[in-house]
RNA sequence: GGGGCGUUAGCUCAGUGGUAGAGCAUUCGGCUUUUAACCGACUGGUCGAAGGUUCAAGUCCUUCACGCCCCA
């Protein structure tokens, strides 16, 4: 296969490239092809901060020289555009003013070039901030030639195949990364300064737990050993509030072996955090401070727009049990209804809602929530008191144990976040680890293993704690408005590429 | 897994069963303080793949591949 993609890659090659490569054969004959040495000394964006404001003649008076570099990325006449990391700065290049060597030089760039280029700072005509370029020196030379200059690259599967194009063409995309960058440090910051510790726990696992998911398998070769990467890193974090370590997050990468869809990539980024001490319901008013935080951090303003709706977090979100969020948008008068197995499997009949007959009252209390309220569920709600079949790790609720201490937040009908006060009962944990295995055995493939040393952890003493995790592409998404997954990763999982022949 | 939409020049896209098109990019020339720069000339095609209907298929039919969206 990977001789495939070679020789493809070799087919692949038009004529633009071939000129290209033509040209680049021509420079190597004369010089060092990729220079190493060019010292930048100015930005597209210090110099547009230093003198933007200034007119022609004071910048004339100054007669500022510049040294800037980047890629090129406008052609206009004697005008060039180059982009480097902090914005764009145009060039003037009269080919009438360069000897025959420079003049030649230019007449071979070709967009997508790298160049550095020195000359002084003036303003055109049309008060256009510009460096009258005086020498310049192509660094890298691009082979393959750049998108269409006005559309950009619009073709979504390219642009998540090859990123690296995507980025240096689309600014909306260069937007999305960095608005990622900048979440990703607020949240580590908020955590911080909530006195939490970021941790980092197995990604490879032995046994894999902390979530109801199917997970990736792998070998340890020296080992002779199957190897699971992890589907949620909760195990462990427990495991660590077991330590002393009262409050600790992380922030990284689980992986789930299910479809893809533009609301799942295989791996993704989730944020656990686990706060001893503290019940369900704190981590609801902090999930709340933290959504807000965000918007007011990275969006500057408390509410923000998703795909056309409109969601304001300066307001109290609501919050709903699962059977009063059933009942409400399911026209169910009574929630005794949910009192016993038959009356729950009449209902989902009813509902028309897909489901069998055999699973535990609570898997099919959920099945109907997902399936029939969910979506409905457009402004930020926190659903709460989850059946304890479905909540094999989440502590019983002391006045109905059929539910637990759990919630999660649903923002414009997605799952956000998933917490709960903890289960740190052992022998209650031992036996919902034995009802998982069941359910393993009788063939559902995303239940649990039992996990023993966790149980023996749990042994020891797990204080009150509640815990809590964020999908951070989805809540990514929310804030930067991004109809797909793919679009908050930069590199999304794709099927792998075949050429027809 | 089911349904819908799509695949035509390097890029973005038109294309009504009857000669394969445009803009941008490329190439050549002009212009040289422009703003999707402009002006002139040229070049560029396995119409996703295979099969079928037809005198004739980019266009109609079938199958397949890939992508996107919706549903499960």
């Amino acid at each position: 296969m990977s001789e495939e993609h070679n020789s493809n890659s070799e087919h692949d090659e038009n004529k633009l490239i071939v000129l290209r490569r033509d040209k680049l054969t021509e420079i190597r004959s004369r010089r060092q092809a990729f220079p190493n040495g060019f010292e930048r000394q100015d930005t597209a964006a210090a110099l547009q901060d230093a003198y933007g404001d200034k007119d022609k003649s004071q910048l004339r008076g100054l007669a500022r020289q510049a040294t800037v570099a980047g890629r090129i990325v406008r052609m206009r006449g004697p005008f060039l555009v180059i982009q480097d990391g902090s914005g764009h700065q145009q060039l003037y290049m009269n080919n009438k003013s360069f000897g025959d060597d420079l003049a030649a030089e230019l007449k071979s760039l070709d967009l997508g070039d790298i160049i550095g280029a020195e000359g002084e700072v003036f303003k055109t005509g049309k008060g256009e901030l510009t460096v009258r370029v005086s020498n310049f020196l192509l660094l890298t030379k691009s082979l393959r030639p750049l998108p269409d200059k006005f559309r950009g690259l619009t073709d979504t599967e390219m642009r998540y195949r090859q990123r690296y194009v995507d980025l240096i063409v689309n600014e909306d995309s260069r937007k999305i990364f960095k608005m990622r960058s900048r979440i990703l440090r607020f949240i580590r910051d908020y955590f911080e300064g909530l006195g939490f510790m970021e941790v980092e726990t197995p990604m490879m696992q032995i046994i894999p737990g902390g979530a109801t998911a199917r997970p990736f398998i792998t070998h340890h070769n020296a080992l002779d050993q199957d190897m699971y990467l992890r589907v949620a890193p909760e195990l462990f974090l427990k495991r660590l509030v077991v330590g002393g370590f009262e409050k600790v997050f992380e922030l990284n990468r689980s992986f789930r072996n299910e479809g893809l869809s533009t609301r799942h990539n295989p791996e993704f980024t989730m944020l656990e955090f686990y706060q001893a001490y503290a019940r369900y319901q704190d981590l609801m008013d902090l999930t709340e401070d933290l959504f807000r935080k965000i918007a007011q951090n990275v969006v500057g303003g408390s509410s923000i727009t998703y795909q056309g709706s409109s969601y304001d977090f300066a307001r109290p979100f609501d919050r709903l049990t699962v059977l009063q969020a059933i009942s409400r948008h399911c026209a169910v008068s009574d929630e005794q209804v949910f009192a016993a197995a038959d009356s729950v499997i009449e209902l989902a009949n009813q509902l028309e809602v897909n489901f069998d007959e055999a699973w535990p009252k609570g898997k099919i209390i959920m099945e109907i929530f997902e399936q029939k309220v969910e979506h409905l569920l457009d402004q930020p709600t926190f659903i709460t008191q989850y059946p304890i079949e479905v909540s094999p790790l989440a502590r019983r609720n002391e006045e109905n144990p059929e539910f637990t201490d759990r919630f999660e937040l649903i923002i414009g009908g997605r799952e956000l976040a998933n917490g709960f006060s903890e289960l740190n009962d052992p022998e209650d944990q031992a036996e919902r680890f034995h009802a998982q295995v069941a359910q393993k055995e009788s063939g559902d493939i995303e239940a649990m293993h039992y996990d023993d040393d966790y149980v023996t952890a749990l042994e020891y003493g797990l204080p009150p704690t509640a815990g809590e995790g964020i999908g951070i592409d989805r809540l990514v998404m929310l804030f930067t408005d991004a109809p797909s997954i793919k679009d908050v990763l930069l590199f999304p999982h794709m099927r792998p590429h075949h050429d027809n022949d």
